[in-house]
RNA sequence: GCUCCUGUGGUGUAGUCCGGUUAAGCAUACUGCCCUCUCAAGGCAGUGAUCCCGGGUUCAAAUCCCGGCGGGAGCACCA
C-alpha cells in the first residue's frame, strides 16, 4: 500500500472532499449510527515519570547496591550509579547497600572511603547499610576453596605473560590438568610461600570461548601491598569478578546495576554463582556518563593535577562532586539531570546545558541579586540621594539591603560606548542619570521615574566597592587537547554587601550570571 | 583483528518487549511575543526527526526479520 501512495493519494483526497461537502452535524450523526466506537475518546498513554519499571521487581523486595572502589574522589559517574541504585530501591520500597569494593590494596586509600561517603551525603543519597568487600575476605576464601574442591577452579603458577598468551591463543593451561591435591597444596602455599605473581586461582571456564572473559579468569591473586583497613593481615585478594558475584549474592541484592563495560562479565558472574549453587541477582547495565571535554578518568586527571594545570580535585572545571559543588551545581539538579538521561545502554555524551538549566531553575529563587562591574569606569553624579534600599530579588521576598551612596560610582565600560552628552542611563534601583560630560564621565541625577526606553545599567559605589576575582570555567579539553583557556579569571568590583554573604552562597550578578561565593576574594561562575 | 553492546529533531531522551488509534511525547537549545528597573526566573507560541541505510514479512513497521554502515566497550594477577 505504502509503495502505491502516489496512485492512492488522489483517490483519498477526492473521498475526503466529498465527505466534507456533508454538513458537520450530519457527519456526526452518521458516524454515531454506523461506527459509534470511533467517537469514544481513546485514553492517552500515560507518560512515565522517572525510571522504567524493573524486570522481576517485587514491591518491598528489592535490594540494590552501590559498589565503588575507594580509589579516588567521587564524580558525576558515581552520582549517576548511586542515584539510579537509590531511586530503584525507593521505587520498590527496598534497600540500598553501600559496599566499598576494596579488594585491591594497591589502589585503595582510606581517605577515599570517607570522600565517597561525603559525596553521597551531599547528593542526598541515603543507604540502608554500609559494608566493605574486605569484611568478607574469610568468607571469600571459603567460597574459593569450595570452587577448588568442586573442580571449578585450579591453581596456576604460570608466568603472567604465559597466562595472557594462552588466553589469547585459546590454549589450555597445563596447570589446569593438576590434581586436586596439587591445587590444595598450592592454595596453602599462596598464603605463605608464594610471592606476588607466583600463583593465582583460576576459574575453570572455557579457553575456547568467544567471550575472552570466560577463558579461565582469575579468582584470587597475591598482592603484598598494605590494605587501608586490614593492613598487612592478608595477602591473597579476591578479584573483582569473583567478589562481586559472591557479595551480591550473599548481600541479598536482587538487581545489580553496573556500567556497560562490564557487560561481557555477566556470563562469568552467573557461571560462578551456578557453580557454587548460590542465588543469582539480576545484573543490568547502563551507559557510562560523561561530559564533553570533561574527563572523569584518573588516568587523565592525575597528570593534570601533578602538572598544576588544574588546581586539584575540586577545580571547577572538573566533573568531580567537589568541583560541581564548588561551582554552584546543586545536588537536586544532579539528581534531576541523571533521571532525565534515562536508563539506557546507548552511549551518552551528556549535555551540560541541561544540567545548567535545571540548576538555574533551582537556585534562581534564592540567589541574591547583586551588582558587579567588570572593566570599570568612574562616573561622578550630582544630586544623588544619600541612601537607598535595594531588594535582594525582583520577585521573591528574600530581604533588602541598604546602600549608602556618594557621588562617585563605577559602571561598566561596555555600557558607555557611544554615550553622548545629554543621553540618559537608568541606574538600576537608583534612578535616572543624564550625562553632562564624557571625559571624565559626569552626570546629573534626574529622578527615579521609570522610563521604558533608556538603557539599564548596574553600578557600584566606588568608596566601598569590593575587588574580587571571578573564575569562569569552560571546557577542559577541546577534542583531545587541553584547553589552555579553560579557566578565565576576571577582576571585578562588587557591592560591599558581598562581604556579608556566607561562603558558598549563590549570587546572581545582575546582567552577568550566577556565581557562587568561594571566598571573600573570589567567586566562581556557575552559569548564565 | 575478534567478540559484545548501541543507533529516534542541534543535544539528551519517551515510545520499540505486546506492529495500527501519534509521521512521533518530554526536556534542553534556538526564534518570537508577554511579564520584568537583569542578558535571570516565569507565561505563551513557534522552528526543528520520512525514527542510521537497504531489503523483507504484513492490509499496516520507529516498532518484527535479514544484510550493511556509523559509534562505543571488552580482549589485565584494575575495578
Amino acid at each position: 500500500m505504502r509503495s502505491q501512495v502516489k496512485e492512492i493519494a488522489p483517490v483519498i483526497s477526492s473521498i475526503v472532499n466529498s465527505i466534507n461537502q456533508i454538513p458537520f452535524e450530519q457527519q456526526k450523526s452518521e458516524i454515531e449510527k454506523e461506527f459509534p466506537d470511533l467517537l469514544v475518546e481513546k485514553p492517552k498513554k500515560e507518560e512515565r515519570e522517572g525510571l522504567p519499571p524493573l524486570e522481576g521487581a517485587q514491591q518491598g523486595n528489592v535490594i540494590t547496591r552501590f559498589p565503588p572502589e575507594p580509589n579516588g574522589y567521587p564524580h558525576i559517574g558515581h552520582a549517576k550509579a548511586a542515584i539510579i541504585d537509590e531511586e530503584y530501591a525507593k521505587m520498590y520500597g527496598g534497600k540500598l547497600i553501600l559496599r566499598f569494593d576494596d579488594t585491591n590494596p594497591e589502589a585503595e586509600r582510606l581517605e577515599y572511603y570517607a570522600a565517597i561517603k561525603v559525596g553521597l551525603d551531599w547528593l542526598g543519597v541515603k543507604y540502608d547499610r554500609v559494608k566493605n568487600t574486605s569484611d568478607d575476605i574469610e568468607l571469600l576464601y571459603k567460597k574459593c576453596l569450595e570452587l577448588i574442591n568442586g573442580g571449578f577452579a585450579y591453581l596456576c603458577t604460570c608466568k603472567q605473560e604465559t597466562v595472557s598468551a594462552n588466553r589469547r591463543e585459546m590454549k589450555a593451561c597445563k596447570c589446569s590438568l593438576g590434581k586436586l591435591e596439587q591445587n590444595l597444596e598450592r592454595w596453602e602455599k599462596m598464603f605463605s610461600k608464594y610471592k606476588q605473581g607466583e600463583a593465582i586461582v583460576r576459574f575453570r571456564g572455557d579457553m575456547k570461548s568467544e567471550n575472552t572473559v570466560m577463558r579461565d579468569p582469575v579468582m584470587c591473586r597475591i598482592i603484598e601491598a598494605k590494605h587501608p583497613i586490614l593492613s598487612d593481615r592478608y595477602r591473597v585478594w579476591p578479584s573483582y569478578d569473583f567478589s562481586v558475584a559472591i557479595e551480591d549474592s550473599i548481600d541479598g541484592v536482587t538487581h545489580a546495576f553496573r556500567t556497560k563495560e562490564y557487560e561481557l562479565r555477566n556470563e562469568l558472574y552467573y557461571t560462578i554463582l551456578d557453580a557454587l549453587k548460590m542465588r543469582k541477582p539480576k545484573v543490568i547495565e547502563f551507559s557510562r556518563l560523561g561530559f564533553e571535554g570533561m574527563p572523569v578518568s584518573k588516568r587523565i586527571l592525575r597528570p593534570l593535577i601533578e602538572e598544576c594545570k588544574v588546581s586539584g580535585y575540586d577545580d571547577p572545571r572538573l566533573p568531580t562532586l567537589e568541583a560541581l559543588k564548588r561551582r554552584g551545581i546543586t545536588p537536586e539538579a544532579i539528581r534531576k539531570f541523571v533521571l532525565s538521561l534515562g536508563f539506557t545502554k546507548a552511549d551518552t555524551l551528556a549535555p551540560f546545558d541541561t544540567l545548567e538549566s535545571l540548576n538555574r531553575k533551582i537556585i534562581d529563587s534564592d540567589s541574591i541579586r547583586l551588582h558587579m562591574v567588570k572593566n570599570p569606569v568612574k562616573i561622578r553624579i550630582l544630586g544623588m540621594p544619600h541612601t537607598i534600599t535595594m531588594p535582594n530579588h525582583p520577585t521573591k521576598d528574600i530581604g533588602t539591603r541598604q546602600i549608602t551612596l556618594d557621588e562617585n560610582l563605577y559602571i561598566e565600560s561596555e555600557d558607555i560606548k557611544n554615550l553622548k552628552i545629554g543621553d540618559e542611563l537608568r541606574f538600576m534601583g537608583l534612578g535616572n542619570v543624564q550625562i553632562t560630560k564624557t571625559e571624565p564621565l559626569e552626570g546629573n541625577y534626574i529622578g527615579d521615574e521609570l522610563k521604558a526606553q533608556i538603557p539599564k545599567v548596574q553600578w557600584v559605589v566606588q568608596k566601598d566597592a569590593q575587588k574580587i576575582k571571578i573564575l569562569i570555567p569552560s571546557q577542559l579539553f577541546i577534542g583531545e587537547v587541553f584547553n589552555e583557556k579553560s579557566l578565565e579569571e576576571i577582576d571585578v568590583f562588587v557591592e560591599s554587601h558581598y562581604s556579608q554573604l556566607k561562603e558558598g552562597k549563590e549570587i546572581q550578578f545582575v546582567r552577568f550570571g550566577y556565581c557562587r561565593k568561594d571566598s571573600v576574594l573570589q567567586a566562581i561562575y556557575t552559569h548564565k
